[in-house]
DNA sequence: TGGTGTGAAGTGGTTCACAGCA
DNA sequence: TGCTGTGAACCACTTCACACCA
């Protein structure tokens, strides 16, 4: 399994060259250099073929990269070939708001359902998915095979609701909660805590 | 000037411990030693005796932390004592509910306007902040000294609206546009990606 | 000539392991 | 004895610099 060997880091400035790649082959632009394309994503040249190397190799020496072959090959290994089905749990504010917000969702991810502890008193205009009770979460995860979730629960909650989608079968989640979750080994959680990053943010700024 | 010796990642995890701390003296606990915070907090023991290091001695050998004295010091460094103004650019979905969102802005951040294109055409309803057309973003700025902003654009507008805020003195930007800001070198971007987690997240996860 | 591919050096952050103090 | 504080070892990632190829 030669995945595991590429570092998180390197994964997750790749999606940005994804979406850098997109927009150049939108203008019709068909060949890029490390040089450019890394000035776009935001990092240095080397960093940059550091990373397509990881791949293989990709550019044409004195050329540089073919963007279309570039996106084929990211999009492959980075899964972005088929739907991953996703649930969201816990229709708040936070929760409302993602999923209305469609752009999110766009490459590679189906935003499947959403579950509540209460969904009878929420307001679920514009909300483009059915949203359910939590009592059946774990049935439609099984059936749907759904492998990756969204937790947008107060703090309270978010341990638990975190269990039972891991013993659900849920392998990836983004948590929206101020929480740590403790999940086992092979569940990979991500936090987006916004209060967090506006604290961070205000520490390096000058007064 | 120390602060910046403290690195970033440390940075990050010392508002996690200040999160945990709060709920320990909630509940009355005075006194915590690093391995039992650490594991609170999802870290290891000699990480977080390393980050509080930063501050100097502050812990009893054999006894432990004060979570109080523990909590001062550390609200006092990261700035939690006054209360930074922000404001929030584009009033989209994403922008809309995280104005709605009052939870994220809980500690030593106040939100105090928000600013949009067209701000006629959007639904203000449970909005806790005056909303405003751009055009009087700049001198608001500099009015009121804001020095953080939370740009929720869309993407083709985000670095122009990025330029007009650091013209207009601000410092930090939290950008939740999927695209790469270019800013001079005192300014600091976070960029919030929610796309770009899932496909992180979808990376590592078996299937 | 221009730009990739990559070993090697550098850097920053983490973990270890133990001295030292209550 | 228990737990902090910290130099030193370790590790992962980044950057350099140059060989190599279209």
């Amino acid at each position: 399994m030669d995945r595991i060997e590429i570092p998180r880091k390197a994964i997750y400035r790749i999606s940005i060259y994804s979406r850098c790649l997109r927009r150049l082959q939108e203008k019709g632009i068909e060949t890029i250099s490390s040089t450019a394309l890394a000035a776009a994503a935001g990092v240095k040249p080397a960093q940059l073929r550091k990373d397509l190397g990881y791949f293989g190799q990709l550019g044409t020496r004195g050329l540089g990269y073919s963007v279309e072959l570039l996106l084929t090959t990211i999009s492959s290994v980075l899964g972005g070939a088929r739907l991953h089905p996703v649930i969201l749990v816990g229709a708040g504010n936070l929760g409302r708001a993602l999923l209305r917000y469609t752009g999110f969702m766009k490459e590679g991810f189906e935003l499947i359902a959403a579950f509540d502890k209460f969904p009878e008193s929420i307001d679920t205009s514009r909300v483009p998915v059915p949203l359910h009770g939590e009592e059946g979460m774990v049935e439609f995860i099984e059936k749907h095979q759904v492998r990756m979730a969204v937790v947008c629960v107060p703090a309270e909650q978010a341990q638990q609701v975190a269990n039972t989608l891991v013993e659900a079968g849920v392998q990836g989640i983004l948590n929206f909660s101020p929480t740590i979750l403790q999940t086992p080994e092979h569940v990979v959680v991500t936090r987006v805590d916004l209060a967090m990053e506006l604290e961070n943010l205000s520490f390096f700024i000058d007064q």
